[in-house]
DNA sequence: GTGAAAGCGCTAACAC
DNA sequence: GTGTTAGCGCTTTCAC
């Protein structure tokens, strides 16, 4: 439609600012194509182009303060590199999630940046990434053993310190609501926690460390079956904070006191927790460095494909003592 | 590639099922297809058939309770439907958003849905949809007077709602932060306030009434403000949660006490509110729904080009007390 | 039941 | 400097 007496290709090239083309054209062009509104057809640039300067995310929730911290910051370091985004939440969904990998793929992003869900089990949607050659990080929450680089928090430092803070407060009697066994942080928030509590010699009875998902819901059915066993904790370790808010809620229920009765130590914060009364210790996880190191991974190796070997890196967390 | 002796087109319709292939070809080659873990090219699929089955979602924030909500529920509504969605965040910022716009444009998506930011004065980019012919819903944070249809909550009856219990604790002197008057959920937040004061007949000094905008900072420093004058309300209603957590942080640091010296009510709610102390009594919007509707909206404009007419949905607010 | 031809909007390679 | 040709991967129309 833009005949102004101008093949497509002269546009095209004009558009481009191709050195070819005269700047008086160029010009001309340009001021048209801005009056009629012209916009490029992604689809048809990327067809031809045969990629799409887009990276695919997958994560398992959204509502979540951790989540929206790293995708926020995912989205501002792509920006910068000039890809867009392609978001989708599989909502703890393990089918979900091997769907929205097919369509992200199907629309030949570039990349792909995936925090699995606590249920995934599966690989084969992994390996069918691996044969399309399209490069995948795996963010906090990933499967290892694939060849996948990914960008975690440090889950045994923040587990340990935790931990150990625990004991020289003087507790003795720890329970740990830890995660799922089969992923990442939740085997190694756990077995930190073991190892610590070990090595200073004191006892954990099996049924104070409950194995369930990252949900509130999963801190408050954890806590009504620790509660029915009648021996309780001193404290409890919890692997996330959605799940330390369901034990707050559970323990109402039982008009037990927290932190009186029993205190709590978790994983992650919320932007709200300074206003959180009693406040919690928690373990800081770097959110926003995760999620702008993981992008500027895959950006790198989407650009450099011969430097695609897996690669660990390991953000530090910290210890975040309550009330300060 | 998938050369077991047939043709693209033979394999492009038992792709899709169509009655002209017999049953035996078309299992082969589904079988194939998921052995060679066939993926069917998006772009050249939504370019030659003109569409995307895909729409575009531009909010301002994410790592926020009430959007966080909202965009959950617009991606459920959205797969329910078989439309994938693609998010951007404008970070409050006008001139990230009408990029944004573009690009969603030019991945040619079917339909657009946009909370607007606090910023967004310069409309020509939604012109420019406009002349696209491309459905576009607004949610929350609208633009008034452009023809396009919104989903809202109910600004004014929340407002009056919170305003009347207000009066009827017993207090006299109440503060407002409202949220810029430009934008639609300030403006309407802070007619129906001083409306409801107006009709008590309750006197509310000029610069009583802030205008900011609705994030934490702007509650903190509007809390700054109104410390200098040295004259202080009994109370202070805020335009969003954000801008209540900045007051408390603000106050705190000025040595005043929340709810004892001053007291808060606020728009909006986190999921955290229950563990939040003291508690603040608020007005909840049905973030959930919204979405839900918004989405339903867009799409019920993508199918039906000829219905798109303005139209605007108002979604009841509620008061939720203090302590319930 | 299957395939050949044309076209979606764009770009890169090569003429003119 | 500008235009022609061809092809990205798929779908639709119409022959065979």
């Amino acid at each position: 439609a833009e005949e102004l007496q101008l093949s497509k290709v002269t546009i095209s090239k004009a558009l481009h600012n191709h050195p070819d083309i005269s700047t008086q054209t160029k010009q001309k062009v340009n001021e048209t194509a801005i009056k009629m509104g012209y916009v490029p057809n992604f689809m048809a640039r990327n067809l031809s182009a045969g990629h799409s300067r887009t990276i695919g995310v997958v994560v398992p929730k959204i509502a979540h303060h951790f989540f929206a911290t790293v995708i926020e910051s995912i989205y501002s370091t792509a920006y910068k590199n000039d890809y867009e985004i392609i978001l989708t939440v599989s909502q703890e969904n393990a089918e979900y999630e091997a769907k929205h990998i097919q369509t992200l793929l199907s629309m030949r992003v570039d990349g792909l940046m995936i925090s699995v869900t606590e249920k995934t089990r599966n690989t084969s949607i992994f390996e069918m990434v691996r044969k399309k050659d399209v490069p995948l990080v795996f963010f906090d929450r990933t499967i290892d053993g694939l060849g996948y680089s990914s960008v975690t928090n440090d889950d045994e430092l923040g587990a340990t310190m935790a931990t150990e803070y625990l004991i020289k407060k003087g507790y003795r009697k720890i329970a740990h609501f830890g995660g799922y066994h089969h992923t990442n942080i939740g085997r190694g928030r756990t077995t930190a926690f073991l190892d610590t509590m070990k090595s200073h010699n004191i006892d954990v009875p099996e049924n104070w460390i409950i194995e369930a998902g990252f949900g509130e819901d999963d801190g408050y059915s954890s806590f009504m079956k620790l509660y029915k066993t009648g021996k309780m904790p001193e404290v409890i370790f919890a692997v996330t904070y959605p799940v330390a808010l369901g034990i707050y809620t559970a323990a109402a229920e039982c008009g037990i006191n927290i932190p009186d009765d029993i205190d709590i130590v978790c994983f992650g914060d919320s932007s709200y927790q300074r206003f959180f009364s009693p406040s919690i210790t928690y373990v800081h996880q770097p959110a926003a460095e995760l999620g702008e190191k993981a992008t500027e991974l895959v950006i790198a190796e989407i650009i450099n494909p011969e430097i695609r070997q897996e690669q660990h890196i390991v953000l530090p967390t910290e210890l975040v003592l309550c009330g300060t």
